[in-house]
RNA sequence: CGGCGUGUGGCUCAGCUUGGUAGAGCGCUACGUUCGGGACGUAGAGGUCGCAGGUUCAAAUCCUGUCACGCCGACCA
């Protein structure tokens, strides 16, 4: 008993508190630590290997599309971020400034960029003349800094990692039809490899990004009921372009000014797979993004041929392509199971001197703990069946979890009253009145998640004022 | 930016009210016994108490200032 206890103890359980659990949740499963700057993180190995596998799997999903990578720089000369006036409206209030180069004090501040439509747009000005230099479709990975005020591991830090993509296009259609498709670049990531389930759609224009035309949004629901906005792409039209002067010379020889979009997705996705997957004994991670994907513990393993075989059922595995540790620390195996399972690595196989006189090993699933016993022989076969049945079934747990905290509001009162007692989404009818909005984030403080593309008519007014109905919106609060 | 809270070995914290030579648990190191859900014994290492002033014979403790971090709000990926 007094074992158990000890254990309950480690994670703060999510019923009780489910900020103070994915703390718990962030540090167990040693992913980040705090430093001496507010609101900047230390990503340690365990999390950064989280991000490496999200960026290998954009990355490669980014350039099935064509496109290529650049550097731009972390500086923004001030005059600069203010050529378009909605976007530095959105931006100012958040920006680090540069303010001295050594002693000298510079004569342009420089800020560090929060993100970098107005350096690719300076460089789209000069690198683009014909319709013949078109299109550019170019992506940076890097960091960028935004002066938050609450700052949490992974959600929102002062500094952050992610991907921009920045396109310029010569037509308004061709540039829609690249916000829509790395949006669903975004939202099959998620689903076929985060399995996190997210809703399509756009963004109100209250919402949308600083400086956009059309922002489009894919919005996962976490397990506290809370929405994540978990990636955006951007339809700029030409207001960027006319901002900054980046025009090209169409076939018929007359000079038109370029479409452009901008879409990301940042390290926050971390967040999202702790907050949708994980449970009261740490991290659980989806098979697909899981470093570790299975971790071997070795049952008393002083005892002759015990490690031995548990090496040898690494190397075969690796050699099957799985991505395999042994965990030959000289902890006990609870210790070792509970590592396993604050870490989230998705199954660990038990090997011990019984299981070997018998020719198998104990397969155990981190999000089910099914045991599932497998012959020695045809391991990797098994093992092939139990990641895949993982894979899928932590997503239909997460769209199970989403469609069950998803609810429908006719009335104000009725919408009031769901938003305020029942985590989640509530699918509700709007006007189009950005009055509706502010009203209702006033009384409740849930804002529009977005309208989905699948669209439904639940009635024909807006659920806020009772005007015309417009279009049918996810509500909800969010992190 | 507002509210709350916290700074003492690597970690979690006690000590502060009432000033008097810095403590505990965990972790760490060595050796031995253990090993199918966080094992145990023995021996050890490790701290100018966030920082700066002040009061005092004497400050982790009292006073003033300051910095940092956490949580909750408003703003935001």
């Amino acid at each position: 008993m007094a074992k158990e206890k000890k254990l309950v103890e480690e994670i703060t359980s999510m019923d009780v508190d489910f900020a103070q659990w994915y703390t718990d949740v962030v540090k167990k499963a040693e992913l980040t630590d705090y430093t001496s700057v507010k609101g900047c993180m230390v990503i340690k190995p365990a999390g950064y290997a989280i991000w490496e596998n999200i960026q290998k799997e954009l990355d490669r999903r980014f350039k099935e599309t064509g496109v290529e990578n650049v550097y731009l720089p972390m500086f923004i000369p001030e005059s600069l971020l203010q050529k378009e006036k909605d976007h530095v409206e959105g931006f100012a209030p958040e920006v680090a400034w540069v303010t001295h180069g050594g002693m000298e004090e510079l004569q342009e501040r420089l800020c560090v960029r929060p993100t970098s439509e107005t350096l690719f747009c300076d460089f789209y000005a000069k690198e683009i003349q014909s319709y013949r230099d078109l299109p550019k479709v170019y992506n940076q990975w890097c960091s960028v800094v935004r002066w938050e005020k609450t700052t949490r591991p992974f959600l929102r830090s002062r500094e952050f990692l992610w991907q921009e993509g920045h396109t310029a296009h010569a037509t308004a259609e061709e540039a829609e039809a690249r916000t829509q498709q790395m949006l669903n670049v975004y939202a099959d990531f998620c689903e076929e490899v985060l399995a996190i389930p997210v809703i399509r759609g756009r963004k109100t224009d209250k919402e949308k990004f600083a400086g956009a035309e059309a922002t489009y949004t894919i919005e996962a629901l976490m397990h506290d009921g809370k929405a994540l906005q978990s990636g955006t792409s951007h339809n700029f039209g030409d207001g960027f372009a006319k901002a900054f002067g980046i025009q090209y010379t169409a076939k018929d020889n007359t000079l038109q000014y370029v479409h452009q979009t901008s879409w990301g997705m940042t390290t926050r996705m971390i967040g999202a797979i702790i907050m949708v997957h994980g449970d009261n004994s740490g991290l659980v991670l989806p098979p697909r993004i899981a470093p570790t994907q299975v971790m071997v513990i070795p049952i008393a393993q002083h005892k002759e041929g015990v490690l031995d075989k548990a090496y040898a059922i690494r190397d075969e595995l690796i050699q099957a392509g799985f991505k395999v540790k042994v965990d030959d620390s000289d902890k006990s195996p609870g210790w070792k199971f509970s590592e396993q399972e604050m870490k989230g690595i998705p199954v660990r196989i038990e090997i011990g001197p019984k299981d070997i006189e018998a020719g198998q090993a104990v397969i155990v699933r981190r999000d089910t703990r099914e045991k599932i016993v497998a012959a020695l022989e045809n391991l990797s076969a098994k093992l092939t069946q139990v990641l895949d049945t993982m894979q899928k079934d932590m997503l239909e747990r997460a769209r199970a979890h989403r469609d069950a905290h998803t609810y429908d509001a006719l009335t104000y009162e009725e919408f009031v009253k769901t938003i305020n007692e029942k985590p989640g989404f509530v699918r509700a009818m709007w006007c189009g009145d950005q009055a509706c909005e502010d009203k209702i984030k006033d009384e409740t403080t849930a804002t529009a998640r977005c309208m989905p593309f699948k669209q439904e008519k639940l009635s024909d007014v807006c659920v806020c004022c009772g005007k015309p109905a417009k279009a049918m919106v996810y509500w909800g609060k969010a992190y």
